[in-house]
DNA sequence: ACGCTGAATGGCAACGTTAACAATTGGTCC
DNA sequence: GGACCAATTGTTAACGTTGCCATTCAGCGT
């Protein structure tokens, strides 16, 4: 016995294969009485509808193209598993795409990669309005994190923000001298989240200190933070406290500083970005900053629904909030056992 | 304009919409020539196959399910990830479904909740036969990790193997009392993990000290590890090494038993068992089991390919190796610094 | 020369659903 | 009472692809 169509259904329920179908789609003008009868006859039948033939006659998918340039980092990991589910509440299902590169986003985001969904959402490596070209965009694409892309939707983090009162934090608990491990195309930290940074130490008339500003080779794996510490020792300029642009590279930093036997916090306070599970259980836990995962997450959802829904209007962007999670990786040098 | 079809690439190449289908599904007997046209119109007009028309046609959707219990875990992450990439080479995209439970896993697995899915994998929390019940499989399954389930092929880690060597390990390093952090249904650690302890136990003439025996209460959590190490220091028994059922539940364990002044591994060792990449930058890092992922992933793919293409042969078992990858959390006591 | 074989291509129907519209019913308004 | 409206249900024709089968044609053996 193969699988139940409307036909079915229909059959059963005494009425015709469009009235079920109307009711399935919660078409106004059903009589409760049908309604409920053709309920009844779809669960006694088992029918579940046939996503091919919904696609071809509506010509939408029910899907949508989650694009992330990996999951095994927790970063994306999380969100990845937040979108799933707060889509899944939609009714709408998730291919997941893995993009390691900025030609494969591109490819994603154009279509070239992702037929067959109603949209896109994009959690960038690092895509820019170059990289993009003037291809045009065939489908509705809302960006979660990243920069502005003048294309499409944008949730923006409170990078910035976030950076300021972390590295206010820092000063206020005794900290001199702060080093900055991050990305940048100049060989040096550069962005939003170095911005942040720059912010607070001008507020607090405290030069910038270039020898202080480290790039990983690698935004998103653990041996760049590693790496990037021990060069910073190795040049042997004095620093307190290391900030790092993410959660993932400060895990490298702290093994990097550890295997040289510096302590932390009571030699150096450290801390990262993104307030991801894995810094709850390092030794000692991370300081970190909390991007609002789910408000991230929730806006996103919201604006590709809108825009799956026919939404035309110019590129929107939100931006989201950040707060401090201090933790024991950064308590003043004196308290610390 | 909007997104070309057969018909359009048929017209340009002039031939009929059959042939350029012939031509995309690699069927025998199309002329060189002639293939060598229709592809060129392809590109020409930017055709992509409609997935729906496809799916309508053939009774192909081109897509699996992969069921995780959560995938902000790394093992589920890294699997998942891997997973992906390999279907993704066989043309099969993937639908990623979070089963939070029993209940949840079985709905995936009798298609309740992965409709429209060639097949399905399913990376197990803990379904049981029991739980699955009766109920009819009306798709390809392939487990991947777990126990051996009498409905579908499954891929069955050295979880026994792995666990004899790293206790052989421990043991031939110096260890003596070794305590065992897993999850059971009667209280303490049970199933093949144990197993492998306990004959590498009785391999050295060595008696089981069931006080030695923690049952973390969740599988998945660091946290757990955490509640497990602490519980087990307070009992006040003696014990210099502590072996985890997952990687996961060791980065608790860690953190746990530094924050009890324990050094690992002056003090204590301590390990792993999955080999994430989460346990090469923690201080120290943790030795581990590899499952080879590699083999599994390879193995799950093939046999629900074979299932997808027709194969309707009794359930299958394969059982892929396990190795050990020892660091420097269980170097021997004397030599560590 | 004839039928036979196999290669190459195309015609037609079907997959399960929904859009657009038609039809029927029952009631309301003047 | 008749025209009109709203509510409800049904009819027909797509949507884009592939499966099945027919057709054409060239080359071959006899």
């Amino acid at each position: 016995m193969s699988r139940p169509t409307l036909a079915d259904v229909a059959a059963r329920a005494g009425v015709s294969a469009k009235t079920v179908s109307n009711v399935l789609l919660g078409r106004r003008h059903v009589a409760e009485a049908t309604r409920a009868r053709v309920l009844e006859a779809v669960t006694e039948v088992g029918y579940t509808v046939n996503a091919a033939g919904r696609g071809l006659a509506s010509g939408r998918t029910g899907r949508v193209a989650v694009v992330v340039p990996m999951i095994y980092q927790p970063y994306f990991a999380e969100v990845a598993e937040r979108l799933i589910l707060a889509l899944a509440e939609h009714g709408l299902t998730t291919t997941l795409r893995i993009a390691h590169d900025d030609a494969a986003e591109r490819d994603a985001v154009l279509g070239l990669t992702t037929p067959d969904v109603d949209g896109v959402i994009l959690c960038p490596h690092g895509l820019s309005p170059e990289v993009l070209g003037d291809g045009i965009v065939p489908r509705p694409v809302v960006q979660l994190g990243g920069g502005i892309m003048p294309s499409f939707d944008c949730v923006i983090m409170g990078e910035t923000e976030g950076f300021r009162s972390m590295t206010e934090h820092l000063l206020a608990t005794g900290r001199k001298r702060i080093a900055l491990i991050g990305t940048g195309p100049g060989g040096a930290p550069q962005g939003s989240r170095f911005a942040g940074y720059l912010e607070a130490l001008t507020a607090h008339g405290i030069d910038l200190d270039e020898r202080l500003l480290i790039t990983g080779s690698d935004w998103d794996r653990r041996a760049s933070g590693y790496e990037a510490v021990v060069g910073l020792l190795r040049t042997g300029v004095e620093f307190d406290a290391v900030m790092c642009f993410n959660d993932a590279m400060a895990v490298g930093a702290l093994r990097g500083l550890r295997s040289h036997g510096l302590r932390v916090p009571q030699d150096v306070a450290l801390t990262g970005f993104d307030d991801t599970a894995e810094v709850e259980f390092t030794s000692p836990p991370l300081s970190s900053v909390s991007p609002e995962q789910a408000q991230m997450v929730a806006a996103t959802v919201r604006m590709l629904i809108e825009r799956i829904d026919g939404y035309a209007g110019e590129p929107r962007v939100v931006r989201t909030g950040a707060h401090l999670v201090p933790r024991e990786s950064s308590a003043p040098a004196e308290s610390a056992g």
